[in-house]
DNA sequence: CTAATTTGCTAAATCCATTTAGCGTTTAGA
DNA sequence: TCTAAACGCTAAATGGATTTAGCAAATTAG
């Protein structure tokens, strides 16, 4: 381990130049004889070199190396980062990974930090807005690929689910049951999942003729305590007990439950619930909650896919909206 | 942004010796006078100059980059490098993930790929036994810290929870209630979690002088499957129901969840369910099922504590036992 | 037998920051 | 006035791989 090719060289009796040319496959190229290059392959192989990474990323301008930064680590982004990490390996690049806590500034900072530590690339999970995106598009000359959240704009790449999709076929089941007088249970209002999911909701709704009045809809954010706050919004706030609620994440699910549990232990002995997200533990709960499940995997296939293919096979931006999965129990 | 060296001293009108002598802090020991210092330095700051991390670690022979290597991002892993990563930002390391799925030969491959890729250490979720870690020690000449998983050892730097007590206060709290008969659903028999597990265990048993019956432990592995699996052996081999079982990671409990769900409907009717690792949904599972919280929080924070120590302040190795939570509800 | 071409390989520049050894100039001391 | 010390700064080497331009020797062509 850890030989350099100078080290190679002497040992080899050339050059290192000629050993870097054959490592590199360009013996033909240089017209390195064959008996010279089988010599310095068995060396190589012999003492197992691997070229320093740090030298060939200064030299080549390109560490082989991705930018990831999510808001949490959680069970999403977590499978999310997992199966990216995975894909990029198999090609060679590596996955460093950030953060951000779904705090704008922080946000700013990673790129900026992970930019001058010179990834080649940026997979994000963002809260920028088009403005902001555009801004940091100007400064920063690496690929970027949104994940999970996108921003609208004809030369933006990113992989997102279905989410208005997957809101509407989730609320019509409800819809389809008669149930009219639902309640919306949103996060970040600025994000495309929310928008998207929103626009689902009251899609939902329309179909059955039915206007979604704004009283209904609560959007705070996409933290446990938020999700919390809204429940008890809604049934507090109303004296007769809501037909239904949905939310629009498993974190806000989460929320409703311990309201749930604290104040208010029969909710669900008049009210539905069902959630943008799913997880396993929902197969275990009383009464059952219908789920929209995102495909963790194949977004993060997708968005490397496109990471690796601006990055080394000269192709361009792309979008791909993730088909979500109904989980009806 | 991404200004060279040269190029401010360009501008500085100066060599960029004198540039790098300046930013480094050491203005003083080569004489520099305040006049230059000054202007360099708002030269610096007016371009928002940042050394090439490349160059840097390239003639440091320091990347300020960790490998972290880890079976999953589940929820548990998920938090353990989410605030590693926060950590690690704040003292200006990046961290490189890697999930090895449980299979030695990723963990090997992962451990080397990392270590040629210039990782300044490796903090490590590992799978290895004491030999396979002494021979990867005497190979690998940069720090390795164990998360989770430790290896015996006077020299070996750990941090990891403390499963057997966790474990032999949780279970002592159903012994304390009569229950003698509880079976132990287990992981992968020669890693630590599941040997301290056990141990931990087998003394709530021997406490109150039950010896424990090799027929009640299972241990076959960490996946769902594989809880599923253990559950349906407890359940099928023995004609009596048992009193209690003791699963001894969230996984695990899936897995038991889910036979249960399927084929043993009245399972909490007659038996007692305790997990090793908590999750907030188990709030909301009927019967409460006790648990132990392992805190992530605080493994993620000493290990990379101990890793920076050693990385620059010349500390040597060190192990920390973290105590859990008992949750009972 | 000389000139042109091919063969086989290498010196040196490059990427960029850090660091050692040391070069002129000015000031202080005798 | 002359030497020694202090001052202020810089050239060049270093880290390791890649790549361009090109040198010498061997071969072919004329």
């Amino acid at each position: 381990m850890s030989l350099s090719l100078e080290e190679l060289a002497l040992k080899a009796d050339v050059s290192k130049t000629t050993v870097s040319l054959v490592l590199n496959g360009k013996s033909s190229i240089y017209r390195i004889s064959k008996e010279t290059e089988n010599r310095i392959l068995k060396i190589a192989k012999e003492h197992n070199y691997k070229p320093n990474s740090i030298a060939r990323a200064l030299r080549l301008n390109k560490s082989l190396t991705i930018g990831l930064i999510i808001p949490y680590l959680n069970r999403h982004f977590g499978r999310v980062a997992e199966v990216i990490e995975q894909n990029a390996r198999e090609l060679g690049y590596q996955i460093i990974i950030a953060v951000t806590q779904d705090c704008l500034n922080t946000e700013h900072d990673l790129i900026e930090n992970l930019y001058e530590r010179n990834v080649d690339g940026l997979i994000l999970a963002t809260m920028m807005n088009r403005d902001q995106f555009n801004d940091l598009s100007s400064k920063i000359k690496i690929p970027i690929v949104l994940v999970d959240r996108r921003i609208d704009g004809d030369d933006i790449a990113w992989v997102v689910s279905d989410d208005e999709q997957g809101t509407h076929e989730l609320v019509s089941v409800l819809c389809q049951e008669g149930v009219k007088d639902i309640y919306f249970v949103g996060g970040i209002e600025k994000l495309s999942t929310s928008i998207d999911r929103l626009n689902g909701f009251k899609k939902a709704l329309l179909d059955k003729g039915v206007e979604c009045n704004q009283s209904k809809i609560q959007q705070i954010g996409y933290a446990v305590a938020d999700g919390y706050e809204m429940t008890k919004n809604i049934i507090e706030r109303f004296s007769k007990t809501p037909e239904a609620i949905f939310t629009s994440a498993i974190t806000l699910l989460e929320g409703l439950l311990q309201y749930a549990k604290e104040h208010k232990p029969d909710l669900f002995s008049h009210t539905r619930v069902i959630t943008y997200d799913d997880h396993p533990m929902l197969d275990y709960l009383q009464p059952p909650i219908f789920s929209v499940r995102q495909n963790a995997e194949e977004i993060a296939k997708k968005s490397f896919e496109i990471m690796h293919g601006i990055l080394e096979k000269n192709r361009s931006f792309a979008q791909e909206l993730i088909k979500p999965e109904l989980i009806l129990r």
